[in-house]
DNA sequence: CTGAAAGCGCTTACAG
DNA sequence: CTGAAAGCGCTTACAG
């Protein structure tokens, strides 16, 4: 038999029907509605005979019977497919991993039940509602939701379920978070324990509006406070290229915090090429800690957010939500610190 | 207004539905068919004065029309999903790039077109078919697609396109592939101007069936042979387990050649384990050469394939052959080598 | 210039 | 036990 799309190219658009429904219940000599019944199963009150329904079955193998799902979805409003919605999907392949632990996390959870996981990404904040309600999607998962007044008035209008992730997305929401101000404490303690007294907490100006810096920032600036320590923090580009010129204006930090592992992995990259010893001179702690931190030099010391297990929860909690549950918002996950070799006692004194 | 799935959830099974065509007919004292023009253009002959044109317009924004993507697909054959199809997409999140390097590619082509990615992991091959042609998918693009027969056979009765990218898919598909052959010569050409004889390439059990795998294992023995040198190959688990033993049995050679990064990284990680000084010691090579084999220790010496562009031009002739379009198999993309730190004249002699 | 109607492939009350 | 029919929300020939 030939591929029916070779077959659609060559012969100039005489495409060859899929054989549908009507065709088996035809080819059978029983109703549409019979086919259905035995084939998808349905909470219709049809009985059928186990006679035909053997036939029906045979006849449907076949003709090769495949059922168009699109066809299925719009009768009963569901497509089994789930989005991914990220504010910045174009950083995947970078190298730090929050978004391929998240994807990977959604997708073994919603792939055994079925669901295909899209991804949307860079969608227009103007036109949230329109990316999301048109009926390709039965639910979707959003990372770092921004608190973006216009699309909050949007996600009202929202046809489908929302899960926030990383984010306490809006009034009413459902959604899964870390408990960033404990990961901020652990880390604190961490470093002052070693000596540390002047540390800096790191922003990427490319992520400002990120639920979660904007947490870890106030957080650190809370414990510092609290330990009467200078809570200082600065707002550098992705490569963190100013890194050079705030050490040339005599930055003089013993540790620095970045928000993400992105952030602390490019510190690490630039100190090193102005020729400070690590963690000697500078110690440097991120966020997130998956597998990434394991691969840098020296291997970063991280707070670890359970990005897969959340990840899960939150396509769990969407699958609940699809399937008409009202479930509880989630507990706020913990965090923990993986220590690794990027912190040490600092040598200056501090 | 309420979020319409909130209302669901609270009142029970009263979903408010959505606006329809139907309604914007009836609000503005038209037909639907004049609304479907007007708001959707598509290819009738049907005309519409300015007047009732801006009507419907005004209505539509009005009543905050959105239009069923789904009804719209199912009508004209065309949902604007495209999928990418995995074979191990649990990878994703280990540290290599393959994946995150490909997805990011289709997507930043197939997003300004409207279109969304869906992702196919662990697809059953048995089921093919059913998967890929149940109306959900416009196209497909199928990665390390291996040449199995239970596959093959339902290639054929797949109603979609589909592209294949790193390995050549069945015969008559289009696909996009590197040049092994000359990737493997690169690395061979290098290693053996720095004075290694004994050279060895690496597999990886799990990926037992990827085409690229076996393209570069059997280059690397031509290649070998060529040069009168003995090519030796063996197949290892992913986490390369059985380096330790393999040097404990005495093997001695210089220079491995892994055939994915992700194999010459673990290969990095147990040599240093076990004291190796490396590349002094030994040198290794790895295929793709990402922003990961900038994070190994030491940097790791890869053969180029350029995955993002290759992913975009996949996704490019995927889009054309949906609009059908019947676009040349593009030439094979050449490889590079970028020579980081891994390599080095072996200490020992050869 | 405009509308009524058929139909994409399903599901499911409804009526025998 | 079984079938005829309506309808999900669209598009597009067809007929004015």
């Amino acid at each position: 038999m030939m591929n029916r799309f070779i077959a659609e190219s060559t012969r100039k658009g005489i495409w060859t029907m899929a054989v549908t429904l009507k065709d088996i219940a035809k080819a059978a000599g029983v109703s549409t509605s019979a086919v259905s019944h035995i084939l998808h199963g349905g909470n219709s009150n049809i009985r059928v005979g186990e006679v035909k329904a053997a036939e029906i079955r045979r006849v449907a193998k076949d003709l090769n019977y495949i059922p168009n799902a699109l066809a299925r979805g719009l009768r009963v409003n569901r497509t089994h497919i789930v989005g991914v919605l990220f504010e910045n999907f174009a950083g995947i392949d970078s190298g730090p991993l929050y978004i391929a632990s998240l994807l990977n996390g959604v997708a073994r959870t919603v792939m055994p039940r079925h669901y295909i996981l899209a991804i949307l990404s860079e969608v227009d904040h103007d036109d949230v509602v329109g990316s999301l309600s048109n009926g390709r999607l039965d639910g979707v998962i959003w990372c770092k939701m921004a608190r973006d007044s216009r699309v909050a008035d949007q996600i009202r209008n929202c046809q489908i379920p929302i899960v926030a992730m990383n984010g306490r997305g809006e009034t009413g929401s459902i959604f899964v978070a870390c408990d960033n101000r404990m990961g901020i404490e652990l880390a604190i303690d961490h470093l002052v324990e070693l000596g540390h007294q002047r540390i800096l907490f790191v922003n990427e100006v490319e992520e400002d509006t990120a639920p979660d810096r904007i947490e870890r920032r106030s957080a650190f600036i809370d414990a510092m406070e609290r330990r009467g320590l200078q809570s200082d923090t600065v707002s550098w580009d992705w490569a963190m290229s100013s890194f050079v010129e705030y050490r040339k204006a005599g930055g003089n930090h013993t540790a620095i915090i970045g928000w993400s592992e992105r952030c602390a992995g490019q510190i690490l990259v630039r100190a090193r090429e102005i020729g400070l010893e690590l963690p000697g001179d500078l110690s440097v702690v991120g966020f997130d800690s998956t597998n990434y931190c394991e691969t840098t030099t020296p291997r970063l010391t991280a707070i670890r957010q359970p990005i897969g297990e959340m990840a899960e929860m939150a396509a769990r909690l969407l699958l609940r939500l699809i399937d008409g549950e009202q479930p509880e918002c989630p507990p706020i996950f913990p965090c923990s610190l993986d220590v690794r070799r990027s912190t040490a006692a600092p040598r200056q004194k501090s």
